[in-house]
DNA sequence: AATGAATGAGGGTTCATTCAT
DNA sequence: AATGAATGAACCCTCATTCAT
């Protein structure tokens, strides 16, 4: 559950490379080269690589909880402010992790049925009743309509999120915006996946459209 | 460009396992035998592992030009017919071949600039100016608004219906759908993603809402 | 015996790339590309690469032996004049033959017992003997010493011959003979070499020194 | 620069192997397994079947240097002397090592511009120097001829006794010597090889002839 | 007579992991 | 607690050769 520098070192090395040439592509030795540390460490540490990319998911997931169920507690906001800003919260996510996603969406299109694929679901199930449970306070409160399909909401959320993201070169050069420094880029597509998604919501779960 | 029975068995059993398993995970020794075909002679027809999923990618594309070519051509559509017959087609498309459409995400995440991005990068051209057109007559005939974002609208498509698919297991078990068939379940996820897309492309695009 | 023009074309391009990468390295696809010929076809004229390279010793041994002979009966030549002659038409002939006698030399190096070993001692036998028979007519003429031994002169000419000519670049470096075309360059290492183990022979056959 | 006893035991297996079947004909699987180290122990230890070669011609050559230093600083000895000794000692040295220098000729003859073609050149130009030093002297010393061309002497020294060696036993079988034990046979043909090369070259660099 | 298709065997190399220290 | 050395298994690929045509 704790994990010390090194280790730490390791899986966030391991993040990179997933990402970058995916699971089965990348070698343990290659890990251990670009992170600096024995061969044997990794085996050591975490004992195998399996269980290695299991730690990561982890390590990458026992940040997250937290955040989400506090947003529920808050009285002061609307349903709908509760879906903008949850909404805000996953895009800012994905992109400031978008290795760790990178690797979750690899990993979640794969047949094995691995301790990951577990522990995605649970999340997803949390996830999922955090959603239905704002979406009820709505419909209570007569503020949504009564037939929304969470899971789809999910899905067009987190598939466009994780999609513009991975499209981003395309998208940067069909809009001719090369003259943006990197960071200017990502936080202004940031916020149009973010005001998308909240446009989709708003028209999908309200009466106004 | 053109495959014999011999070379269209072998890939469609690497894709299959490319998708089930991830392309650095799948061995050509695996290939071969689920194929059932020797092990020499995947390097013999396509000359190594790389120029298979090279070879799986041309010969899946292939096939998928010409519809839309078509579909513009057809003057009796309106601009939002167009557009909704396009988005049928494509989540038709990506059921059908889900496990193709999975390994190019897959792809599509990696930093490798492989002949397959640049095949991949080419289909998104010719896919975007398709969409451009359709809209751009939209707009001409005032059907549509002036400010459309062109490459948002394919990440929500192209990233809702994968995402739809790659969590379709979830969506079956949340919406308790357990007792239809496969085949019915299918059929009801597609029709569902297909109105959803349809849905949020008509109150961007329109001004109806 | 007897090779027809594709036989020829194919046994002299594998003599060139046998002469270059050693026989182990060259690949019977190598010479049947090189060469622009089917694959099949080596092993359909010549059973296998072993067969095609015993094939190419008697193909370039065949034309060797008449010349020796010639030698031996012209009478108006002194024992020294035949020993000269030979010289300077072994040392002609593998500086024509150069990749062939690459190759003989690399093998007689190795430990199979193959076909060409047999061939290569025959050679050398013929050849002793027709040293033999001119020394022995140099003795009894009192024109060579008693005390020659023969096959030791002839690892002199043969050895010597052999390094000069795979040390050829190194030769011309040092001599600083850049200037020189290939052709020049060639003509005059053959002249030098020819000169030297003559000199040689001259001062170990005869009395004078 | 420092091999442990294994990397010893597999670079004197791979040396024997290499003279006796050639680089291209002997796989590592041999190596290893007459070496009777695991297979992949050779990777490990060198990286590749090439490097392998490579650093068992460091290996070799490191020991050679020094001998032929310590021979010119020797105030003692004339000009001739030192010739007669540098011949002795490089007859002595590839009867002893005749593996490694089999497998130096192979490799000097093959176009491939390698490490081991500059490692071997390198060692060219030292040995040249050397001989040019003691013959420079001689020549100051009114002892050698001036026209002396020493790249010719290196190739008579270097080719005949090498070919003696490779040709040794059809040199045992011509002069009947079959009676004599391996090791007895080697030493008469060792001196007979090392009295014919001095002879030339004091017939070539002395006045006398 | 000649060849495209096919293959079993083996090539060199890298893999994730173990183990003695 | 940490690691250099080592390895069995598997990797992708190429080999020389065969065979139906």
């Amino acid at each position: 559950m704790s994990y010390n520098e090194k280790q730490v070192q390791i899986m966030e090395t391991a993040e990179e490379l997933f990402a970058m040439n995916g699971f089965g592509s990348t070698s343990v030795r290659q890990i251990a080269d670009k992170a600096g540390v024995n061969l044997a460490m990794i085996s050591y540490y975490f004992g195998s690589k399996e269980k290695l990319i299991e730690a990561l998911v982890d390590y990458r997931m026992s940040h997250v909880r937290l955040t989400l169920e506090n947003l529920l507690k808050d009285d002061s906001l609307t349903p709908l402010q509760k879906m903008n800003l949850l909404v805000t919260e996953y895009v800012d996510r994905i992109v400031q992790r978008h290795h760790f996603y990178k690797i979750m969406v690899t990993e979640h299109m794969l047949d094995k049925n691995s301790e990951i694929t577990v522990k995605l679901l649970k999340m997803k199930q949390r996830n999922t009743e955090v959603l239905q449970q704002i979406i009820s306070e709505g419909q209570q409160k007569k503020m949504f309509r009564k037939d929304v399909d969470i899971v789809m909401l999910m899905s067009v959320m987190v598939g466009t999120s994780n999609h513009a993201l991975v499209n981003r070169e395309f998208y940067r050069t069909y809009h001719k915006l090369e003259h943006l420094s990197e960071d200017e880029f990502i936080t202004l597509l940031k916020q149009r996946v973010t005001e998308e998604i909240k446009a989709i919501f708003k028209a999908q779960l309200t009466y106004e459209g």
